[in-house]
DNA sequence: AAATCTCCGATTGTCGACAATCTGAGCGAA
DNA sequence: TTCGCTCAGATTGTCGACAATCGGAGATTT
């Protein structure tokens, strides 16, 4: 669902999504060298989907080109990481505040229904934050649509995404913000319900706010153990 | 400035500059064929690089491709200028927020410079809106600087920017816009010289909430001749 | 020993040719 | 006439090979 159709369309597409999520997942880690040949044997592909796929995947910022040297995965410092949650803040917030305009009482629903069904998750076991990260990015997703804004969609959804996805995978284990993080999901949802953009808006900037405090916090600790 | 070092680096860059500089100035109409041979030719270079460029271009937007189809130069109708601008509002208004703390106050000095050379120019010669368009641009773009968000500089100035100048060369006609943009402007430096951030958003919500009116009547105009 | 230079291996950049796929014209049937 | 089918022509997708460039090991000089 976050990652589009795997095993199809041109050769380039499949090895930008395979790297995407290599990368995403940590499986290639921040800052290693990628090397072009290599990869293309790995994938069982020549070099020339190979480059292609790594010009997308500069365009996601998710890797790093310099003339003449190579490719490297981003490596997401605090000031990286900083831009991205502010820029999170601006976009997610307008997102909000549209949605709660223009989504129809039947994605409302099932934007509901998603929280329930995430509820559920936590519920059942408590510790797999994994699954509670994607279904966290799928909530911020749909309001995202819900806002009808192309850009916006592409922005957040199709890359900027997967930037975030990567900074979870590699600070999902305090589990403890995600109680507080469903309370607030379910007063934004509240507040799109009752067609109010501005209280919905403040409630995503906050709740945005909130999750790059427990990041920093988590970023501050590493660092001190480092 | 706005079109980074023309001639250098690998011939994919290359590329990728020429191609997006011939799409801005409307050099290559709207929903354009691109075809690879062809383009690969008249660069003198051959296709691999020219394909990389078109991928480059797909990521700033500028074309759309389909695999087995080809790519074609992305047409601007009214709902993508529309996302656009909503972008920009939310985009802008934060950098300009950030700005007012982050800038040093010789870079405001500059920025002033900058208006200051700007109203010569329109003193001049009232009528050539282009160069006036690119020192609107270089003026939006200061700003974002001043926000020291990297990844906002990356969104709005290397990349969204150019479908804003694409916006530009198409209704460049209308010059009627260009003294009230100037006051405004002036408004948002003096809100941002006395580090007043909020104001300093409020007003460049305000003016590019004023383009977007202004555009969006000229499209108007357009649609109801055709 | 430290710094610089030189050269070689490795990697990236580029090209040309071939295979896969799509588009559209022309033909035939309902 | 209109619809569907077939088949070239053109265009994109992919690969392998060659040229250009970079990084580093080792030798040389001070």
């Amino acid at each position: 669902m976050l990652l589009k159709e795997p095993e199809q369309g041109t050769l380039a597409d499949v090895a930008a999504h395979r790297l995407a999520h290599s990368i995403v997942t940590g499986e290639l880690a921040q800052g290693q060298k990628l090397n072009e040949a290599e990869l293309a044997e790995s994938f069982g592909m020549g070099r020339g989907p190979l480059r292609e796929a790594l010009r997308h995947l500069e365009g996601m910022r998710l890797v790093k080109r310099i003339p003449n040297v190579g490719a490297r995965v981003v490596v997401l410092d605090r000031k990286t990481l900083s831009d991205l949650y502010a820029v999170r803040e601006a976009l997610e917030g307008m997102a909000c505040r549209i949605a709660a305009v223009q989504m129809t009482d039947d994605e409302i629903a099932q934007l509901s229904g998603l929280l329930d069904k995430h509820e559920e998750q936590i519920r059942q076991d408590g510790g797999k934050v994994y699954s509670q990260s994607e279904g966290d990015l799928d909530f911020h997703y749909q309001i995202v649509r819900g806002s009808r804004n192309e850009m916006l969609m592409h922005l957040l959804g199709s890359e900027q995404y997967q930037l975030l996805r990567m900074c979870r995978y590699r600070t999902s284990r305090n589990a403890q913000r995600t109680r507080p993080a469903l309370l607030q999901h379910r007063q934004i949802v509240a507040a799109i319900a009752n067609r109010d953009g501005e209280l919905a808006e403040l409630l995503m900037r906050r709740h945005i706010q909130g999750a790059w405090r427990s990041i920093s916090e988590m970023i501050d600790k590493e660092e001190k153990a480092a």
